[in-house]
Formats: structure tokens, C-alpha cells, sequence
DNA sequence: ATCAAACCATACAACAGTGTTGATTAGTTG
DNA sequence: CAACTAATCAACACTGTTGTATGGTTTGAT
């Protein structure tokens, strides 16, 4: 009845193509993110994102039974996302060596992410950490997996603790687009702070903050007993 | 002009002393920071205050306009503590030599507060991003202050952009209790956790991720030319 | 004793949000 | 094409929230 005719195939439109599930899920999905996206977590309502998908509020209950659902159906989109951006096709990851692994490249595969979707990325840290996500999302462990790995090689430093610095690296890169965006009003401008947070993670890696040689005393701390954790 | 009456410091207690605005305005305000790091941000509402605090609704209307105000005023509240137990008393803080200034000791400070006060921490620095307030908050200001004049010292590695450090460093600490959080039951394992975590940063600090010799590269790009931001 | 301010009780208007239900309707299948 | 199933919808019931208003009560101060 409504809106039934001339329905041209390049619209990302409302097409309330009338009975297709894969498709309204999508559309669903589709319009929380974007919900999401400017509003934030607790700005959404099943109202508005139904509302914005075209869909009977009725409809949207049916396809996720609870508001966290499809929030946390969400969170799950990003992740996805999020691996393919850094680490590619899921399928395509041989997972090949350690040594192979282009460090800077996937930090800033990291960030650009984070800078192009900086609501998304933020619901979705806050979602993995909370409620303890964290060992079954695909792309933290792959991250972490990674990480471990490399620190064993003789590229990296010794005695390095993988899970606080995966855990800062992550959740820099994706509060640092709340830090910038004040400032970033152009797709350009954003490249630009996504670069220099890029920049300065790697300065870092290699080189820390502090001369260790004025630094004797907390150097022979840190380097001297190992106190271990799992 | 304030504090007149007998008002000795010490006592925490829920006191219906009646007729005592500031100390009733307290009331509200310590309810607050119990309801938000219970439940949140949005899991704030007037009428739990208000109960909490054993007041009555309207009179929580009298002292905060609205229920933003509250929040705001409690996100100052902590930036306040944040500031106090970092630097110490504004007062007493003669913004003496950079050089005197324990680094190590602020990083630790400032993880500590963040793990005994997680989701307060969490909402101040939500609230300090979002919204501007970053360089009007007095705790951001004086730490990324002393953070920058540090970088111009000799102590300090050349070319850092200090607030992508400041920025990466207090996130990452306001977010390691989310974490933590979930093997953390005893106060004696959330202070090692916060030790564990003060201690990778300084690690870090000192000597970085990488082992530079074994990255001529990417150190020639990062100490080579400098893209200059304000 | 008087007075103003702080507090309480209560109510209300307006709205938003969640989940649920029972009826339609569109595809699909026999 | 009839029958069936599942997707979709409209409408309902309920709870909670904010902000405002009002009248009454207590308290501390002048």
C-alpha cells in the first residue's frame, strides 16, 4: 500500500520491500547503527531505530527481542568490521608469522577505524569490556594473540605485560577521536589527527618518554625482578 | 561567610540534621556519586537521588536545576578529588620545578583513584571530552602542563606530541578498572592490578615496545622530519 | 515574635520507553 | 489455488522520567 512503485536500484532508501527478513533485520541493524552513531548507547530507542528503518516497532521486537539485544547485535557488527579493517577477510588470515606482521599498519588500520566511526567503536570497547566480552570477541583476541606472540620475538622489548598495553593502545585509539573531534571539522583534518595519533604511537613503541640513562633507579625496578603474571 | 555553626569536620554520617542547606546539598551530591557509580550515567535518575539522600525530591529540584546539573556537578566533584589526590592541594601546589616532579609517583596516583573509582572516573572523563571542557578542567590543564613543559627538558625523549601521550595515558588508566574489573574481587587484587598496570606504563616509558635498531625505518620516519601542530 | 529560607508532601502534565498481544497479510508449499 | 506459516503491523498496558507548581511546616536568625 504505501510506496510501492518506482523503487530505482542505487537508493540505500527506505525499500519496504514487503516481506523479506534478511533484509528488514538488515535495516534494522542499519538504522541502529546510525542511531547509535549519533546518539550513543543510551540515546537509543527501539522507537527510533525502528521509526528510521521504515519498520513497525512490532517488526523490530520480533527480529531482536530485547533493546540490549540489538545493541549488543550491534557491538558484534562493529567487531566484524573492525577485524576486516585491521586484519582482513577472516577466511584469508593464514595466520602467518609473527614476524611478518605489519605493526604499524594494523595500528593504523586501528585508528583509522575508530577516527571514521568514533560512537560505534566507543559502544563497542565499552560493550566488550563490560560484562566480560573480552576473551570471546574475535577481534581482541586476534589482537592480543598477536601482540603475545610478537613480544616473545627478539624485535620486541623484554619483559613487556600484553594485556595492560593492548588494552591502553585499544582504548586510546578509540577515545582519541573524542579527544580530536572539537577539532576535526573536515574528512582531511580527521586523516590528519588519525595520523598524528598514528605518529606518536609509533614514536612511543620505539622510544618511550623518558631517557632511561637519567633514569637509573626506576629502570633497574622495572628491568630487575619480574614479578610474574598469568 | 559559610560554615558557621557548629560544624565539626568528621562526621560522614547521615545526619537529618534539619535545616542545613550545604550540608543537604552534600547529601544530594554524595547520594549522586553513589547512585552514577552503581549505575551509571543514565542509570541516574532524580527520584533515587533524592531517596538516597533521604530528601525529598523537590528539594533535590531546589539545589540542581536539572538532572545534567547534578551529573556536571559530580563530574566536577570528582575532578576535584582527581586534581587533590594527584597533585595535592591546590593551595600547597607552589608549581615548583618540573624537574622535581615524580613522574612515576602522579602515574601511580592517578591509576590508584581510577581503580577505587571506577564508573566516577569513567563519567569525569567522558564528561571532560565530550563537550570541550577539556581545557577548562583544571586537573587536564595541570597534568598535560606539566607533561608539556617536561618534554622541553633533557630528561625527556626529543619530538613527542604530548597531548596524544596525555590523552593515551589518562584513558588508558580511567579504562583499565573496566578491565580489571572482572578479577578483581578484594581490595589487595584490585591495588595489584593497579600496581601491574602502573608498572607497564613506566616500562613503557622507559624503553618503549619495539627494539629501534631493529626497526631503521620506521626510526628514521619517526625522528626525522617533524610535522609541527599547535 | 516575626520572618525568610529551607524543607517536605503531593500532585500533575506531558511524554517516552518497554514489552506484549492479537489481528492482518505476503510468500510459500502441497 | 487453497492452506499454511511466518513476517509485519496497530494498538494496548504499564512503568518511569522530568520538570514545575503549590501549600504547608519547620528552623534559625533578627
Amino acid at each position: 500500500m504505501r510506496q510501492h512503485g518506482a523503487n530505482n536500484g542505487m537508493s540505500e532508501k527506505r525499500s519496504p520491500r514487503r516481506r523479506d527478513p534478511e533484509r528488514t533485520r538488515e535495516a534494522i541493524l542499519e538504522a541502529a547503527r546510525e542511531v547509535l552513531a549519533q546518539d550513543g548507547k543510551e540515546g537509543l530507542s527501539v522507537a527510533q531505530v525502528a521509526q528510521r528503518a521504515g519498520v513497525n516497532r512490532g517488526t523490530a521486537y520480533q527480529h531482536f527481542e530485547t533493546r540490549e539485544d540489538l545493541i549488543d547485535a550491534t557491538a558484534a557488527w562493529v567487531s566484524d568490521k573492525l577485524y576486516e579493517a585491521v586484519f582482513g577477510d577472516p577466511a584469508t588470515s593464514d595466520d602467518q608469522g609473527v614476524e611478518r606482521i605489519d605493526i604499524e599498519a594494523v595500528n593504523r588500520h586501528i585508528v583509522d577505524f575508530a577516527m571514521d566511526n568514533p560512537a560505534l567503536g566507543r559502544i563497542w570497547l565499552f560493550q566488550v569490556l563490560s560484562s566480560g566480552r573480552r576473551a570471546s570477541d574475535a577481534f581482541w583476541r586476534q589482537y592480543e594473540s598477536n601482540f603475545k606472540r610478537f613480544a616473545e620475538t627478539e624485535l620486541a622489548q623484554p619483559n613487556m605485560d600484553v594485556e595492560v598495553l593492548s588494552l591502553l593502545f585499544i582504548a586510546g585509539a578509540f577515545i582519541w577521536p573524542a579527544w580530536a573531534r572539537s577539532s576535526a571539522r573536515t574528512a582531511k583534518q580527521r586523516r590528519e589527527l588519525a595520523e598524528r595519533f598514528s605518529r606518536e604511537i609509533l614514536r612511543l613503541s620505539l622510544h618511550g618518554t623518558l631517557r632511561p640513562e637519567k633514569y637509573p633507579d626506576l629502570d633497574a625496578r622495572v628491568s630487575g625482578r619480574r614479578k610474574k603474571r598469568s
